[in-house]
DNA sequence: CGGTCTCTTGACGGAGTTCAAAGCTAGTGG
DNA sequence: CCACTAGCTTTGAACTCCGTCAAGAGACCG
């Protein structure tokens, strides 16, 4: 059903096949398309999402009407709008499938019951959580530290590939640079 | 010893005193005079810190070796550089006291221990986790969204009071934007 | 009170934005 | 499977926000 997040959670914490079983019960795996949307910003987000195939991402409607996408995600990556996740509040961003991907989606009530069943999960996400957070951290001292076409630069030389699988205004907006510039820079280096 | 962890992890999950009391065996309580290093850059990062009172600040040298703050800590935050933390590998940050501070210290080996001595910590740390994560969703937005001049705003008025305990080149510094030029905006704006 | 760190001021320069218009590409329906 | 169209990407010129540099004024600590 779902290979890709067993396997993740196993790299982590013991899971036997009973363990399988019980999971399965409590999360959902979607078929989604391109395009489709998973969460609009101003609902309620019921749901995190874990990538099996595919690219998700979380973007917000600017003050322009532009949207401004914050991040991305990809195999093996969870995303949500944890704000709205953890208070039950209206999001501030919404989720869309970039691609055709295969998600499993686990809701707040699921995580909760799942948790008590299988207490090396409470250690599972409280590993990932550390794991993500560290890698924002991470990625603020980027920010900081390189302009906009070093960060371009280093984003496709970090992530090779991707940057295929994702329009350039999209990937523009995650820089925090216009099209047209990124299109400069992309012209100085090839 | 320490009142304001207690009741910090009172707020997300059930603690006895006898809870209490093993807990006090784990962590260590520093004082901490102002301008006190915690983690230097390079080093290992072998604990979490939490700030019962004062303020911490996370920051690296940047490439023209000024120093870059990423990241303040005031009462009832946790603060760490957890990559380095998580894979005791060389860190990318150093912590710093900007005031005189109580902090409490948590290493690895004794967290360890001691979410398995008492499992509602593995989820008292995953909530407090996904909610720091949450906060930086919420951070790259705002960061995204507003000009230099507008988050400086936003800034000041989502923390009343904090401006005046830090000095202007280190806000200006975690703002991303000049002393020079912060200093142009409070004229502005005064 | 003296020295060092911090904050302010102003002139100048450049990285990156804005706007407008012309190519290009990919998804859609016939 | 092709043609049409909407939306994506590129180009270039003008502009602006904000950084850099240098110098002076203030503030804090020993």
């Amino acid at each position: 059903m779902f290979p890709g997040l067993i396997t993740h959670i196993k790299k982590y914490v013991d899971l036997s096949e009973a363990d399988v079983q019980l999971l399965s019960k409590q999360v959902e795996l979607l078929q989604v398309k391109k395009k489709e949307m998973l969460l609009q910003e101003g609902q309620v987000c019921r749901s995190q999402y874990f990538v099996e195939k595919g690219c998700l991402r979380l973007f917000y409607l600017n003050h322009k009407g532009v949207e401004q996408t914050t991040q991305f995600a990809i195999e093996n990556w969870w995303l949500s709008d944890y704000m709205s996740y953890d208070l039950q509040a209206p999001a501030q961003f919404s989720i869309q499938a970039i691609e055709r991907s295969e998600i499993v989606c686990l809701d707040l009530a699921a995580q909760d019951s799942l948790v008590r069943e299988l207490p090396q999960l409470e250690r599972y996400f409280r590993l990932i959580l550390q794991r993500a957070y560290a890698a924002t951290q991470v990625r603020f001292r980027i920010h900081y530290e390189l302009s906009k076409e070093e960060n371009y630069n280093q984003f496709v030389s970090s992530f090779p590939g991707f940057v295929q699988r994702i329009p350039q205004y999209m990937l523009a907006s995650y820089l925090g640079l216009t099209p047209e510039y990124l299109s400069e820079i992309r012209k100085k280096h090839s």
